[in-house]
RNA sequence: GGAGGCAUAGCUCAGCUGGUUAGAGUACUUGCUUGACAUGCAAGGGGUCACUGGUUCGAUUCCAGUUGUCUCCACCA
């Protein structure tokens, strides 16, 4: 039976089909009640509001190469999808969309009205991001797809919230956080980015209140000014220690305030004086704290300047400074300008200035969460891949600062805590609260919402049913890897651990591993401002998942940052078309209905040698898969493809195959289709489509079992046999381009060798290969005219005089034996030193001596050369 | 201020726990309608593995320092 594959590798053809047949089958859903060992994993998820991008691609690419190794292996094997509501990205998108359409704001359309329009936009582009995910080919149980609010996560979100309110670790307070201006939001530390700026450090004279000096005080913010409640001094600074206790009077605004003593202040900087304003800057706010200053907040949360700030109020910060700044100078109050760059912080989703602000916030309690979180990564429970993130992490949580968690916006989860207005009572509860328990009017919810980083951080669990005691959640949690980028590790890695250690009282996962970013050909990272992102889904409509799955997987070390370009690509393309077109070349050899190995004394020499090569490369890819080791995994199934495999089994074996040789055509099978189970996690769709048009058992490649390592396929000595040949072929080819022989010019060939089996099996690989017309094997060959060629198994010899320039044959001769006694020098050099013959592993000095043996073969062959050369 | 990455062929990058004749892709040179593939085949040129020390029998690989470069964290008004 004849089987055939389309004359062109086009894998539009087939991508969509073959993943529409996986889904179907339900190959993804594993059974939780088997009793296979499990693998888990749970996906990052993607923003709702989201397109797939580059980084995307690679993360899945990723966890679908290693999920897709382990199922194969026979794990049950469950990867977790979903997506994230990514409250202030959605919200900002929306918001968007609105004013742009109907020139509204959400106050126009209220919180229900709003949330409903957010609702239809998460219905809209929700489900797409779902699908792009598919056309990469990802092998997730859509059959538990989430989403961070869906009910399940919602109550999970809840049962967390509620639970560490009771137990002291969340905690309402009037503190200074990070406000941003245009989301009208607090932020969490992490949520703000700082840049280096330009600015001006301005020096203003502070009066003293009853003497004609004045305090010169200099600032980045004199908006500020208004909220100032003291100016401070370093207590054992003696160019200010007289200041101490004096009365100075805020210049235009009037109001008084004192001059205190503060270890903070830093001898020498500046001015040595420095304006206090605790509700704008957090160390002031610690300052005012220690001295029991006065808050006093000057700004609206628009970012407009309030009644504090007198003939101000309503221009926002930077219109109001520049104004302030012209008065202060109108004045006589501004000494001087100073330019002075410095780092200003910015909020993460629409870019503003960040206002340090005194704000009523919800915080989680990091120091009791930390202590295990950081415990955990210590004792090696859980492990970053690579290794050195594992600082990363912990240098952060080991400074971590209380988590800011309220949010001010109306897309999220909303937090759990009902205030009565009546008697001021507030409960924390998981279920909704109408009246009040004290005084029985009624309750209102709490109007903020959870930081989006919140629900994420559940994530592991919450998916898998939990608080609930699930199949799932017994099964396969923890989780078994986790794969994400470094940018999100303090975000998310970070949270989920000291979440999955709180309420679960395991770690959710214990293998962190982590890639890099993905950037464009000039390692720009990819930005929409730039407009330089490539679209994977574009890359996947022109050259195929499997080859942007392929150029996304190689030659890049885990952890870092990669750069993509048309070359990638196209030669991941080429790959492709190059393992498509040996596919066909093998079908069209093929007319065996079932693949069976053949017993070992059928095999011939070149059979055994690829066997045994295939059962190395099973081995290596196994063992660098367990190691993470993706990109080394793929180079070696790639090289094994196109120079093992295509380069030389299929050339060695044409002759046998033309024969109709069924020994040949069960080998070529049996290896072809095992090294597509090899490459199957990398390239799903090309492997799967092949496979299926090969004489296979398996339903499909994808549930077929992982090569393993085969003791009965080992073949040391063909190998070695094969190997000899093969140098020879190499060596004679070589020789002949260099002499400007044509291919189409046959020649005789005469070989002297004491592998006289070896190279007589192999007549017609020198008559295919070489260019040799017939094979002679000989004791010696006296001709001086005919041309040496010269290996350390071998001395082949053709009669080409008329080619030969015996000058430069010399002179080549004469090079590469100088060159090879420098080796032979060198490893006699080595193994005569006693300290390297007796401290070296016993392997490696038999190998010096192996190779030492092989140089003085090439070496006697060249001499006894040069000799007939005369 | 603190932490970390990177520096290997013209370009983009691999090189796992020290021993290789230092690799790949791409580009380049030469020659090929070899009956799977020109998205291909064959043969080649091209590297003082940034610099300086150290450890070792042996260093591209480990350690320290220097230079260049990138990133993250903190944030002194």
């Amino acid at each position: 039976m004849k089987h055939e594959l389309s004359k062109t590798y086009d894998p539009k053809s087939f991508e969509d089909r073959i993943y529409q047949n996986w889904c179907d089958k339900g190959y993804f859903t594993p059974d939780v009640a088997d009793n296979k060992p499990p693998f888990s994993v749970v996906i990052p998820p993607p923003n709702v509001t989201g397109q797939l991008h580059m980084g995307h691609a690679l993360d899945e690419t990723l966890q679908d190469i290693l999920v897709r190794y382990k199922r194969m292996q026979g794990f049950s094997t469950l990867w977790v999808p979903g997506t994230d509501h990514a409250g202030i990205a959605t919200q900002i998108k929306v918001e968007e969309q609105l004013r742009k359409n109907e020139n509204l704001i959400r106050y126009d359309l209220g919180r229900e009205k709003f949330l409903e329009r957010v609702w239809d936009w998460k219905h809209q582009y929700g489900s797409r991001i779902i699908n792009q995910l598919k056309k990469l080919g990802t092998s997730c149980d859509w059959t538990r797809e989430r989403f961070t609010m869906d009910e399940g996560c919602s109550r999970a979100v809840k049962e967390v919230f509620v639970n560490l309110y009771e137990k002291g670790l969340i905690y309402r307070g009037n503190r200074i956080i990070n406000w941003c201006p245009h989301c009208i939001t607090a932020l969490s530390d992490a949520e703000v980015e700082y840049t280096e700026q330009a600015g001006s450090f301005w020096h203003i004279k502070y009066p003293i209140k009853g003497e004609d000096g004045y305090v010169e005080i200099a600032t980045t913010r004199p908006e500020t000014m208004f909220g100032d409640t003291a100016v401070a001094v370093n207590p054992s600074d003696e160019s200010t220690k007289h200041l101490v206790g004096k009365t100075l009077i805020l210049p235009l605004v009037g109001r008084e305030i004192p001059v205190i003593a503060d270890d903070y202040v830093e001898i020498g900087f500046g001015t040595g004086c420095v304006k206090i304003t605790p509700a704008h800057d957090p160390n002031d706010f610690l300052v005012g704290q220690r001295h029991g200053l006065e808050q006093i907040k000057v700004m609206n949360d628009d970012g407009t300047i309030n009644a504090y700030g007198g003939k101000y109020e309503g221009m926002d910060r930077y219109a109001a400074r520049k104004a302030l700044v012209e008065d202060l100078d109108a004045a006589g109050y501004l000494i001087k300008v100073v330019p002075h760059t410095h780092n200003v912080g910015a909020c993460y989703r629409c870019g503003t200035t960040v206002e340090p602000m005194t704000s009523n916030q919800w915080f989680v309690k990091m120091e009791p969460l930390a202590k295990p979180a950081l415990e955990v990564v210590y004792d090696g429970t859980v492990k970053f891949e690579p290794e050195r993130f594992t600082k990363t992490y912990t240098n952060w949580m080991e400074n971590v600062h209380d988590w800011c968690i309220s949010r001010q916006l109306w897309w999220g989860h909303r937090i759990p805590a009902y205030y009565c207005d009546g008697c001021g009572e507030m409960v924390v509860s998981k279920t909704d609260v109408t009246t009040c328990p004290k005084c029985g009017k009624a309750m209102r919810q709490e109007s903020d919402v959870l930081d989006t980083w919140f629900s994420s951080a559940l994530w592991p669990f919450s998916t898998m049913g939990w608080p609930d005691k699930t199949p799932e959640l017994a099964k396969y949690y923890p989780t078994s890897v986790l794969v994400t980028g470094y940018d999100i590790i303090f975000f998310w890695v970070a949270r989920m651990i000291f979440s999955g250690l709180e309420h679960m009282g395991k770690a959710p996962f214990s293998t962190v591993f982590i890639h890099g970013l993905v950037r464009d050909a000039k390692g720009r990272k990819m930005s929409k401002s730039l407009g330089n992102g490539i679209d994977p889904l574009q890359v996947i409509d022109e050259f195929g998942a499997d080859a942007l799955r392929f150029a996304l997987a190689t030659g890049n070390a885990p952890g870092n940052d990669m750069r993509f370009s048309d070359e990638k690509i196209e030669s991941a393309r080429n790959f492709a078309n190059k393992l498509w077109n040996a596919a066909r070349f093998v079908l069209m050899n093929l007319d065996i209905d079932k693949v069976e190995l053949p017993a070992a004394g059928e095999l011939a020499t070149e059979d055994k040698w690829i066997l045994s090569r295939l059962n190395t490369l099973a081995e290596n890819v196994t063992q660098n898969l367990d190691h993470y080791e993706i990109g080394v995994a793929l180079a070696n199934i790639y090289d094994f493809v196109w120079d093992v495999f295509c380069d030389w089994y299929i050339e060695l074996s044409k002759p046998r195959l033309s024969a109709g040789d069924k020994i040949a055509q069960n080998v070529i099978a049996y290896v072809l289709s095992e090294t597509l189970k090899l490459l199957h996690p990398f390239m799903p769709f090309i492997t799967e489509e092949i496979y299926q048009t090969l004489p296979h058992e398996s339903e499909s490649i994808m549930i077929s079992d992982f090569p393993r390592r085969r003791a009965d396929l080992v073949f040391t000595e063909e190998e070695a046999e094969m190997e000899r040949v093969i140098a020879l072929i190499r060596a004679i080819r070589a020789r002949r381009t260099e002499m400007g022989v044509v291919p189409s010019r046959r020649a005789k060939l005469s070989i002297v060798t004491r592998f006289g089996a070896t190279f007589a099996a192999a007549v017609p690989f020198f008559q295919k290969l070489a260019g040799a017309s017939e094979v002679k094997f000989v004791d010696a060959v006296t001709d001086p005219t005919a041309v040496q060629i010269i290996t350390d198994s071998a001395v082949a010899y053709i009669p080409l005089a008329d080619m030969i320039d015996f000058d430069a044959e010399r002179a080549r001769l004469t090079a590469e034996l100088d060159k090879n006694l420098g080796e032979i020098k060198r490893i006699e050099g080595k193994l005569a030193n006693a300290g390297f013959v007796e401290k070296a592993p016993a392997a490696v000095v038999e190998g010096e001596r192996q190779k030492l043996e092989k140089y003085k073969e090439v070496r006697k062959g060249l001499e006894e050369a040069l000799a007939k050369l005369g």
